[in-house]
DNA sequence: CACTTATGATAAAAATAATTTATGACAAGA
DNA sequence: TCTTGTCATAAATTATTTTTATCATAAGTG
């Protein structure tokens, strides 16, 4: 069986239509035909309902099904090739979270310029949540991933790079609270917080559940500038980790007076079964180095 | 592409050895030569380390890399065939976890007879754990699941079946309880267990973290039957759902007293993205009409 | 209604690709 | 040195895919 026809199969379930899904590849009008036919008699099943009435071409259940399947192969061969190609460049490519790019990974720079890797850089930006079923699914092969929960996976190798508080914000001419706050007093302000796939979304969901209070949340935003900026003009309070929280920031920062509160924590990760490459080894080798890194 | 040639690289990577890969698929040695040549030159990069020196095969970088997709794109391929077969022969491949298939599926018969639907029933004895993965990963089209967690999966449509309370089960000579019992004050006894991979474990380790107190498990087991007899003659206490506790079990049933004890909870899920054949929804419709069902 | 158009099926020929046979090269071991 | 085991290559053969040419059928059109 060859991977073409079930390129044409793909395209021809898409179209409905033999003789475009020939035009699609630029081939006559028989060769899809003759394809769709040695799908068929090699599975021993239809995949076309030819309706001869209807002038249309639909696909049979065990076609739709099998339509699942062939998408799936082409796609796992897609990704064969560009990690192929990604080794041979050189390319690294890294998933990296917004706000770790921003306030975590910026101490490695230094090294990975020495060791001439950040032109290999290739990152890709995603929420944490979503950064993790594209490293399972092998859309990624290394990536950073933040997490309130410690992250134990079986297909994961996991390097715990470092873990930090979560804070609550306000602005500076806050005058009610001071050094620390409960959630609860807390709650009593209109909050800003992030949009769904962050983890202090549920770190935020987490401290509602265990303090039976919801503050009312103004607004949602997944940049952290605009949340940081709304929160020094009194906008409202926010949840966020201490590590986006600079100096520069026009912010009060308060400690969350709470018995459980869950700990941002920042891993690299990458999938057990996955070959790393000899780029990608040395882009770990610079992480563990600095960081007092432990696997878990 | 071929998946012919795909089979042929893996057999090679298995083998280190052309001529033994040849023989195993009855073909002549220089046709494994050329198949894994054109996979090398459609993928662009050498797939094998054909060492003059020493006489061995060895998978390149690349290579191995390949080959972990080549099995994923001939696994997948081996799904399709076996689901399209399944379809035509109407047969209903089942996931069904012990405990369930023992105690709940049963109040399904009468009507799977009468719908002509248990001779069609292939069914697949699984822990819930295990049963997830494969279910997810298309191993499994339908499937009974035990969680004690909701259970909530973007992939899965999922209806709740039933729902029932975790007790701890003691002999009938057992003095020191009767009725309910803390998980603290039970564990001052020897505990049975289940192995990993059952529900019955993670509630027994949340109920352990939340009572800060470890019973001496002193034997763990998959069978509910040994479990049950073991307590039965008192070699200790046992966690187990009240669905597999019957009026014939030798048992005492003491309550848990605890304020938040997780629920057995009785799922039966198929992947979102699964066609349903006519069996299949015939099954469902079974299941459905008899539990007051809901969705989730 | 006849005519055109769009669609897909099929047969035969042509083109392409896979496999085999035959052979060579090369190193390890007897 | 000779044999054996291994893989590579060329040429011939076989198998498969694609094309060209043609037909059948139904829908739309004047």
């Amino acid at each position: 069986m060859q991977l073409k026809d079930l390129e044409y199969f793909v395209q021809v379930a898409k179209l409905a239509n033999l003789t475009q899904a020939a035009q699609y590849f630029s081939v006559s009008q028989p060769t899809i035909t003759y394809a769709i036919k040695r799908l068929e008699n090699s599975l021993g099943t239809q995949l076309l309902a030819r309706d001869p009435q209807h002038r249309s071409l639909r696909l049979t259940e065990t076609g739709t099904q099998f339509l699942y399947h062939a998408r799936r192969i082409l796609s796992e061969m897609q990704r064969a090739r560009l990690e192929i190609n990604n080794r041979q460049k050189e390319k690294l490519v890294l998933g990296l979270p917004p706000i770790i790019g921003n306030y975590f990974f910026p101490r490695y720079i230094g090294d990975l310029k020495r060791e001439k890797l950040i032109s290999r850089l290739e990152t890709h930006s995603l929420g944490s949540e979503e950064m993790l079923t594209n490293l399972l699914n092998g859309n990624l092969n290394l990536a950073f991933i933040a997490t309130a929960a410690p992250l134990k996976n079986p297909d994961l190798d996991l390097l715990c790079l470092d873990e930090k508080a979560f804070k609550i914000i306000c602005s500076q001419d806050e005058l009610d609270f001071s050094g620390s706050v409960t959630f609860k007093q807390a709650a009593i302000k209109p909050f800003i917080a992030f949009d769904e796939g962050f983890i202090h979304n549920k770190v935020f969901d987490y401290l509602e559940t265990r303090s039976g209070v919801t503050p009312n949340v103004i607004y949602k935003t997944t940049d952290v500038d605009i949340l940081k900026n709304m929160v020094s003009h009194n906008a409202g309070l926010a949840l966020l980790t201490e590590l986006a929280i600079t100096e520069k920031d026009d912010v009060k920062v308060l400690a969350i007076n709470e018995k459980q509160v869950p700990t941002f924590q920042i891993y690299l990760a990458y999938r057990h079964d996955h070959v790393l490459s000899a780029v990608e080894k040395a882009f770990i080798a610079i992480i563990r180095s600095q960081s007092g890194t432990k696997r878990v």
